[in-house]
DNA sequence: ATGAAAGCGCTAACAA
DNA sequence: TTGTTAGCGCTTTCAT
């Protein structure tokens, strides 16, 4: 039927312990006994039982990837992130839970205990906002739970994976300052992300670097959601001087102010230069094609995930790694008119 | 330190088999006997080992959706899919494991019975087009694997849900001829999807009912990516007498229509009227709207989960269930130009 | 460097 | 309707 662990110990003339020594890579086994066993366990095909696994010991060999989905609908960017994580667990031989995590109340705090303890839940991955939740991060150093986290606002000492966002902004605006544009509106996202915080501050920059003022009117809020990079937009629109160009603090508000544009009878570039954030493959799908950074999503989860799994085999390792961005000059931003 | 089932059969003074009966909703216990055990569970706050369960039974409270992510760059259709399977979960004490398999190579097999034998899964859901791997299906049923279908191609005898979409293709092919075209073009999706299938049917029917004539010049073979709508749709223009709408088998690709509309500078809708096939987000985030079907996707998840979730329980149930779609006419279609 | 015994928390098969 | 006994497949002591 199932081939044990006690089956490949008989094969092999060693005893189970043994086996389950080679198994969980422990260094007391001499190499000549520990590749008999490989080869006996590979052979026989053996695989074992994680569910056992998990009993006796305390792993799971199991991770999960929490996210919230009340602030982001169906976004493509924790698609993506998911798809990272899926390559790292793959190479690894680990599973991956997907946890949907609603921030508000204290049922998250139940579903945290359902996984850490009752699936004995080896480590999680992080994504904004839940990287800053406080109880959240409490819970799991009580629970003595690794985790690693993508964009965390708070990087102190916190394992996972960032990007140069103020610095990608900066550039994104300075490339609009290029093109003679002096009146440049933001919108913001959600004030619980470390990335609207971060971009806003690039934009900021990148006007004082340029020497141009930074008017409140010009920057207005947002939810990262299409509708309000709409509303946004029309806010602008309205302004007795409405600005030349808009800097979306991503990709689905940036779709947003161009649909607002087209609604309004400005032709995007040429009334209007427009960017966003992210370079979700929407970018490429909006006519004129989006001026955006590149933010490698895929490639991040992958990473905070290896860097998960390293801290489980208790590697130590650096902190907060840096993945670089890419500026994506497309359609949607041209010279300033007049 | 933990509650275990033993703790509860002590404090209730029944047997732990007792409690088991009452955990696993076993009918054999008295009425009075289970409402103290489960009064016990829940003073002592019990919460079950799935590791234990796992090991000694042979359930893990434990699902997987399989999704093939080499064919489907459009993740926001599985994204939403995967969040109702995760609603049917939350209110059911399931939890969910996202699988994504490539059908290609015999990896998959490997991956399946990861799943299965060492994770115990105690069911599957299938999206397309994995909901037709014969090698796929096989297996399961090989390994007695419960599992239900999203949109089968082959639905006899299947448990899942489904939509008919050759009616809805064919109710929005008609609305376009009420508008007053007469070529009218069609892109085909991937072929081993059933909604390539079902689309073009609905698509050729509408065309017959109509008493015009089904020219295979105006029917292009895409691939439900954006790209290969913009190189299906620059073919279409190219024709002699170029189609003035184009009916693309879903949002993605008739996204890439109206962006090569706009290459070709042809105005939507005036010049070319565009639909496309499953209000996905961007559907509205165009410009203008794209004129499309709603597909309950997060509803077709949580239901095919439920259907799952029933039969695992013994519930015999109805086969596939059929769920109700919503033309969303919107302005990229209006009346035939001339 | 290797092994023996006990047990992780639960359910199966049997009994009563 | 309820209880008893024996494991599920692995890892933990602790020994050697």
């Amino acid at each position: 039927m199932r081939v044990r662990l006690e089956d490949v110990a008989r094969a092999t003339g060693v005893s189970p312990k043994t086996v389950s020594r080679v198994l969980n890579e422990e260094p007391s086994v001499s190499a000549a006994t520990r590749q008999r066993v490989l080869a006996a366990m590979k052979s026989m095909n053996y695989r074992p039982s994680p569910a056992a696994r998990g009993l006796a010991g305390n792993r799971s060999l199991l991770i999960a990837m929490l996210y919230d989905n009340s602030n982001n609908p169906a976004s493509t960017y924790l698609a993506e992130i998911q798809n990272g994580v899926l390559d790292a667990c793959e190479t690894n031989r680990y599973s991956m839970m997907a946890c949907p995590l609603r921030m508000l109340g204290k049922d998250f705090i139940r579903r945290l205990d359902a996984l850490v303890v009752d699936h004995h839940i080896d480590g999680v991955v992080l994504t904004p906002p839940l990287t800053d939740g406080r109880k959240l991060l409490a819970r799991l150093r009580e629970h003595k739970v690794a985790h690693a986290s993508i964009c965390p606002l708070h990087s102190k000492g916190v394992l996972g994976v960032c990007m140069d966002e103020t610095r990608a902004a900066a550039e994104l605006v300075a490339h609009l300052v290029g093109l003679g544009h002096r009146r440049i509106g933001h919108i913001t996202g959600i004030a619980s992300h470390g990335a609207s915080r971060w971009r806003r501050i690039g934009y900021e920059s990148a006007l004082a670097t340029a020497g141009l003022v930074v008017d409140p009117q010009y920057i207005v809020p947002g939810e990262f959601t299409f509708g309000s990079g709409v509303a946004a937009a029309r806010q602008l629109f309205a302004l007795p001087q409405r600005p030349s160009a808009i800097f979306a603090a991503n990709d689905d508000m940036a779709a947003g102010v161009m649909w607002a544009a087209n609604a309004a009878g400005l032709a995007v570039p040429r009334d209007l230069s427009v960017c966003g954030f992210d370079d979700t493959p929407m970018a490429t799908q909006l006519w004129p094609p989006l001026t955006t950074v590149h933010q490698p999503s895929r490639e991040m989860g992958r990473i905070a995930t290896l860097q998960l799994l390293g801290q489980l085999r208790g590697l130590d390792q650096g902190q907060l790694v840096q993945v670089p961005y890419t500026l994506q000059l497309r359609g949607s931003t041209a010279a300033a008119p007049g």
